[in-house]
RNA sequence: GCCCCCAUCGUCUAGCCUGGCCUAGGACAUCGGCCCUUCAAGCCGGAAGCGCGGGUUCGAAUCCCGCUGGGGGCACCA
């Protein structure tokens, strides 16, 4: 290609870094909970940086002042240390690149755009909003795409003068002259190619002197010798600005990775529309965060044929971001819960210990423990956990198939009315049952079995008959754990108490 | 309107680079069965896909072109 004239400028990554040590970054902007496709984004930089035994650097980018809150920069960084992705640079552990929060970075900007401005790269810019809104109406207008028409590009010392005395402010504007097509060597897109014409003078600095993404960005990113970029491909048409900024320091830019943009179940990318984004909402619902790696390392990218379930070791061994798809994937939510199960059930077996964490939280949420938490009720959890067994996918399951154990009363699903308190002799059914185990011995599942089926012989009824209205009478549902235990674990007093209300209730009901 | 990207079961994907081993493999979801007091889990089985049209070739899911479809981006947001 160098023989054409135009041979294009090429911003490919030979030698240094590849013998250099590998530093990537995250860079949360903490304008709203962390969300999926940043944390998948950054847990592939994660990937790389450790299978590399390169250093991962946290930047929080909060240089939009109005949308940045300290909260949820706390937030952001929870979330992921809770998802297991640590770093080795960042605000809150520091470095020797720092500082790592954008707004105390202002003199590198201020002093970078200087210099930009030093060389003409960029420029004053004494237009207002309300022009470059009017302009940009207007190009809409006529069908056109809006570019800045660079009038500000060479203004005599007297214009600015006079625009100064307005009482206006300038924003900095990168110069971007005509040239050859810009090249980005990318390592999950493949070459890309971007023709300049295409650019117009992007402002770099704000009138208030805040820098832009695009700016900011670049400087931190070459003062902090990050030497991978992996992010997602909104970004991609930033990249060629970006070279540009590099090019015109005189820096060599990192290599760049762009992941695809995860979509919701309607093929637009993923918002709140479709439910849960935020890796808060996961984590509240009970999600594992060893299951949401797993699931996260299997989005456009699959280590293995035939296989799903894989170690942080193995993933962080066989991780390669060449090997990464540029086809965007759907965020499959069952899938996930389905994997989640498969962690959960090990987890179950290994540490119950943090399972009863877990459904703590949730029932917690849920308003179901009165706030104190004693001992007791951890080891009462673990009694419904255990009885639950494998019908726990999700920490918020222990709702969905046991929240009768935490409950006083029981509030019966209208299915599982209509199906099973419907024939006329359940009441009587309930009240035998009721009698028989009032006067009952040692109140354990294996008795109560007993009792249940030696009912069921006396009076000539099918066991089902007995076990399904009985079910419904203590939990109020039709699916749950196994009749038995569950008695045995609610206890003769709660047992015999919720069979009075149910036939109560039904008496009531039919009469 | 302009720029960029993508295209295998409903979904995540393997295969594509280095055409034949692909009557396209796995997983989730789904359907049927087994187990069973329900549900869940587990096991067994089924249905389900190379967007379309042209090339190239003895041979194309795989290479080329076009079309169509989808997505992302065009800020004093990140």
């Amino acid at each position: 290609m160098a023989d054409s004239g135009h041979s294009p400028f090429r911003f490919t990554i030979h030698d240094p870094r590849f013998t250099m040590k590998v530093r990537t970054r995250t860079a949360p902007s903490p304008t709203g909970y962390l969300h999926v496709g940043n944390a998948w984004s950054a847990f592939f930089n994660w990937l790389l940086t450790r299978n590399q035994r390169g250093v991962f650097v946290l930047r929080v980018e909060d240089t939009d002042r109005s949308r940045s809150t300290e909260e949820f920069e706390t937030s952001v960084l929870e979330d992921f240390k809770w998802l297991g992705i640590d770093w080795d640079e960042g605000p809150d552990v520091g470095g020797g690149y720092g500082p790592y929060r954008q707004t105390e970075r202002m003199h590198l900007y201020r002093q970078y755009a200087d210099e930009l401005r030093t060389r003409r790269a960029a420029y004053h810019c004494y237009c207002t909003p309300e022009e470059l809104d009017a302009e940009r109406k207007q190009a809409e207008a006529a069908g056109g795409a809006y570019r800045y028409s660079g009038r500000c590009r060479d203004l005599s010392e007297s214009q600015r003068a006079a625009f100064l005395a307005e009482g206006r402010v300038p924003t900095v504007r990168m110069r971007i002259d005509p040239g050859p097509p810009i090249v980005v060597d990318d390592l999950v897109q493949g070459r890309v190619e971007f023709g300049p014409e295409h650019l117009d003078d992007f402002i770099i600095v704000r009138s208030n002197g805040t820098p832009l993404y695009n700016f900011a960005n670049v400087v931190d990113d070459h003062l902090m010798a990050i030497t991978h970029i992996v992010r997602g491909s909104e970004h991609l048409n930033n990249t060629p600005r970006q070279l540009l900024i590099y090019q015109a320091l005189g820096w060599t830019p990192p290599q760049v990775a762009h992941l695809p943009v995860i979509l919701g179940t309607d093929r637009k990318k993923l918002s709140k529309r479709h439910g849960d984004t935020a890796v808060r909402d996961y984590r509240r619902a009970g999600y594992l965060p060893e299951a949401l790696r797993n699931f996260f390392a299997l989005m456009a990218w699959y280590p293995e044929e035939d296989r799903e379930i894989y170690s942080m070791q193995e993933l962080i061994q066989k991780f390669r971001i060449q090997d990464v798809n540029n086809v965007s994937p759907t965020f499959d939510v069952a899938k996930l819960t389905w994997m989640n199960g498969v962690y959960m059930r090990d987890l179950i077996a290994r540490d119950p210990d943090r399972v009863v964490t877990l459904c703590q939280d949730v029932l917690n949420d849920a308003g179901l423990l009165d706030g104190r938490v004693t001992p007791e009720t951890r080891t009462y959890i673990a009694r419904v956990i255990d009885v639950l067994g494998d019908r726990i996918k999700i920490g918020r399951d222990i709702l969905a198939y046991g929240d009768f154990f935490f409950t006083d009363g029981v509030t019966y699903e209208p299915d599982a009315v209509k199906k099973y308190f419907s024939r006329k002799d359940v009441a009587a059914t309930l009240g035998q049952l009721r009698d028989r185990i009032a006067r009952a011995g040692p109140f354990e599942a294996g008795a109560v079995e007993t009792i249940v089926r030696e009912m069921a012989t006396d009076l000539g009824l099918q066991t089902g008959e007995i076990i399904h209205p009985v079910r419904v009478a203590l939990t109020g549902k039709t699916a749950g754990p196994g009749l038995f235990e569950l008695m045995a674990l609610l206890g003769r007093d709660r047992v015999v108490q919720r069979l009075d209300s149910a036939i109560d209730w039904i008496r009531s009901a039919t009469s």
